[in-house]
DNA sequence: AGCCTCCTAAAGATTGAACTTAATTAAGCA
DNA sequence: TGCTTAATTAAGTTCAATCTTTAGGAGGCT
């Protein structure tokens, strides 16, 4: 008797959280709705990659997906995200993830070359 | 002028906490203070899985280690754990781990044959 | 209709995470 | 010292996550 679920495929939120990437772009999404294109100039990686993500995000249930015209514009599913918010919000005071993607692009450069 | 950290490698916590296992770990020692042999023998993976799993939490400060005779005795350190509890708590509330888990392990076994 | 713009889907490469088995360290005890 | 128990380290494999490039779909304009 129990409803049909709204999502096909569900994800693990903490898996979801475990991205550098992801958690910047949430960071992003936080207290304003921002288009797809809007996330994805903010970073330095390619258009799909941002839109994966953002599936991901999506899929865990973190982030809602708002149609308008041409653009998607997603925003901060702060209900679902109420019990990680302290976390987040202290992670984010220090800046961690800042340094992380700093230190893994570093890391990339070195490597490759 | 800062105090040298006492962690040589430092993990991301959220990352640790990504790993359906690991959260399973943490649970076996939240209460109680469990040797890595008690834990492994509670999965059906090797050993030295299992000590890999308790590194990568001891090294995101989720847990703490103490030496006793040949034993070690791992907890989860409630003071780091605290702006993530009540997420934690409603997961496995919820029994979420223990499904992924077992999903998991079926995905494996049709896979492989 | 045609052609933008915006974005996702599909396919493939590369990297890293999580396991395996085998070897090693360290403590306790005869 | 040598043996046993307890656990990590090392080395190697497999699989999945994240990116890339290329192609496709859907809405809005003229």
């Amino acid at each position: 008797m129990g409803v049909l679920p709204a999502q096909v495929t569900t994800r693990d939120p903490l898996l979801a959280l475990a991205s550098p990437r992801r958690r910047e772009i949430l960071r992003l999404v936080w207290s304003s709705e921002r288009s797809a294109g809007e996330i994805a100039r903010a970073f330095d990686v390619s258009w799909p990659a941002i839109s994966q993500n953002l599936r991901v995000l999506k899929e865990a249930g973190l982030i809602t997906e708002r149609r308008a015209g041409t653009s998607r514009l997603y925003s901060a599913d702060h209900v679902a995200l109420k019990p990680l918010e302290a976390y987040l919000r202290r992670m984010w005071l220090r800046n961690v993830d800042r340094l992380r993607l700093l230190a893994e692009a570093e890391e990339r450069k070195r490597t490759s070359k």
